[in-house]
DNA sequence: GTATAATACCTATAAAATCTAGGTATAAGA
DNA sequence: TCTTATACCTAGATTTTATAGGTATTATAC
């Protein structure tokens, strides 16, 4: 299980990579985050979705609703431009947060 | 500039790790972050002493003031064993989010 | 054929965290 | 003497998050 902080700073860039990738509907995006991080990080319904609505209304990510064979429906989400940009901000900022952190944690402990 | 959700992630293994090799006061630790981030961080005061607040209560971390030679006081704080104990529970975590972000972001883009 | 589990979406509201914008006091330097 | 730097603090408005539900359809197990 992983910490709230740390999980409320990872689901941004998490998503956006995911969706750069590929469209996904919410509760394949669920599954496909329990399956790529081997059960580091399991998201909830609840906790999803208002973040996919607050992503949409940020305009970083866009929706399309989907009937599927079997008459269920789905809706799919995909990266829009800004969504790019803003996955490009999100990497750099992790990896310079990261940079400091492992300098750090590099430096023997007194 | 850091994002909100980073920084509140990122903030609490900072100080533990800056605390674990030495005692330091608030004052000193904000100084010391940005020294060491190369400007990446910049921790307010207002941020910082809620914070150190919320985790001496939490018993990670204990305070003593102490008088300098000039006659200005300072709260010094250093890490309790649970301190200790959390430092490598975070580590252990943002290192597990990392190979996370690391394993996506090195797949080719589709 | 019926009950349960899985799929797939949604949100109101209580609870918690955070940020702003202040405040105090002393010492050093201009 | 005035300003800047040092060094601490917190009330309360705002924002976020988590809980715990809700709906509806399809697939599977008994």
């Amino acid at each position: 299980m992983v910490s709230k902080n740390l999980m409320a700073a990872s689901t941004k860039p998490i998503i956006l990579t995911i969706l750069a990738r590929e469209e996904m509907y919410g509760y394949q995006i669920i599954h496909n985050v329990t399956q790529i991080s081997g059960g580091t990080l399991e998201w909830s319904e609840g906790m999803l979705y208002p973040v996919l609505h607050r992503m949409e209304k940020e305009k970083l990510i866009q929706s399309q609703w989907r009937m599927v064979e079997n008459g269920r429906r789905r809706k799919y989400y995909g990266l829009t431009e800004n969504g790019r940009k803003e996955l490009e901000q999100e990497k750099h900022q992790w990896m310079k947060v990261h940079k400091v952190l492992s300098k750090l944690w590099a430096l023997t402990p007194s």
